[in-house]
DNA sequence: GGAATATACTCATCGAGTGAGTAGCTGGAG
DNA sequence: CTCCAGCTACTCACTCGATGAGTATATTCC
């Protein structure tokens, strides 16, 4: 299909900076990664440097272009476009669901509920339902995985298990408060209650 | 104190070789990887040349030394052995506190917990109750975050953040089961109920 | 006898991530 | 009015994480 493998928990922010070029007009390196840390800085952490290092790696592979644009008193900008290549990834990415795991979902699929709520705000709730699904198929073989594995000489296995079950299933938990309607976001449902 | 900043969540499995080597007599690369993968193949995930890369690391650091040893038939093996300074390094990590972070909790504590029940087996309960305090301190740091953070303009960094609080309340209960004695672990005690 | 699996390690390559450096401009405190 | 902090904008060097393929012999099982 495309050049690369598959969409399976990308782990550095790349179509996180292709979406800020994809819902916006071309811009460059040191605004996205100002952006990526303003509006994302739960979701990713990447240096400066770390930024630019990926802007170049699209480069690379043909999904961003650049022209550098010298400034009157400031440092020249090398100003980054999406090519259409760079933008049939990123739409390919956001409309694949995320694998379930729990660092994709903190961080992936959180990414494209932001990118598909600039960009095709109908989709989030049909998004959201296809993880659940997901994350409770996970979960079902977590649990068929821990009782598979006998409770003396795995213990340790057994308890890093039991914490991704418990863990999983907050994800699904808090994946059902995604749903609801994000109209009257504000005012009458308050944060997840803690005791 | 050591030459190296601390003990923040390592990101590979050293510690747990090292603590093979601690916890046993003198072994080689491939051995390690099998037990890596056998017993703690839940919380690590290292391919074999990873391992291999990590001890050739740890060698290069001066915490573990070598020796090949020639076979009739078979490959010849590179025996390693902990060094003094490797033994206190790890000694080190085994005591200190691991960082109240999801991943570091995940992996490094259970990875703590499994060498302490075969090294100081009178440590644990203690040690859990350490990470129960230090993660409750995250929480409570998390929660001024997300009240800190506003409603409309960081939408995404709030579902991060509530995502984040609910896995570490997860994190808690967890710790919570984990201080139970482990003397008749399978008889009463079922695994966390699900619905 | 031939395929699969086990033993034991090596190498090349790429991406993640850090930290420091460069260098001119702007705004406010003293 | 001058100096320092901090902003704008990007670069470089380096280490570690991770994958995948390769090497070469030995046993096991059908």
């Amino acid at each position: 299909m495309s050049q690369h493998t598959a969409y399976t928990a990308s782990r550095s922010p790349e179509f996180a900076l292709l979406g800020f070029l994809a819902a916006g007009p071309p811009t460059h390196g040191y605004d996205l990664h100002r952006r990526l840390t303003d509006e994302l800085g739960q979701v990713w952490h990447a240096s400066q440097s770390q930024t630019y290092a990926i802007l170049a790696r699209l480069e690379a592979r043909g999904l961003v272009c650049s022209t550098v644009v010298e400034q009157a008193r400031l440092p020249a900008r090398r100003l980054l476009e999406l090519t259409p290549a760079g933008r049939a990834q990123f739409e390919a990415w956001l409309a694949a669901p995320t694998g379930a795991s729990i660092r994709a979902i903190r961080v992936d699929f959180i990414t494209r509920l932001y990118f598909a709520a600039r960009l095709h705000p109908e989709l989030a709730p049909g998004m959201v339902q296809v993880e659940i699904n997901a994350a409770r198929a996970v979960l079902h073989d977590l649990q068929t995985d821990l009782a598979a594995t006998p409770a003396v000489e795995q213990r340790f296995n057994r308890l890093a298990l039991e914490l991704r079950i418990r863990q999983l299933s907050a994800v699904i938990d808090w994946l059902n408060t995604c749903t609801i309607p994000e109209g009257d976001s504000h005012a009458t449902s308050g944060p997840p209650a803690l005791p």
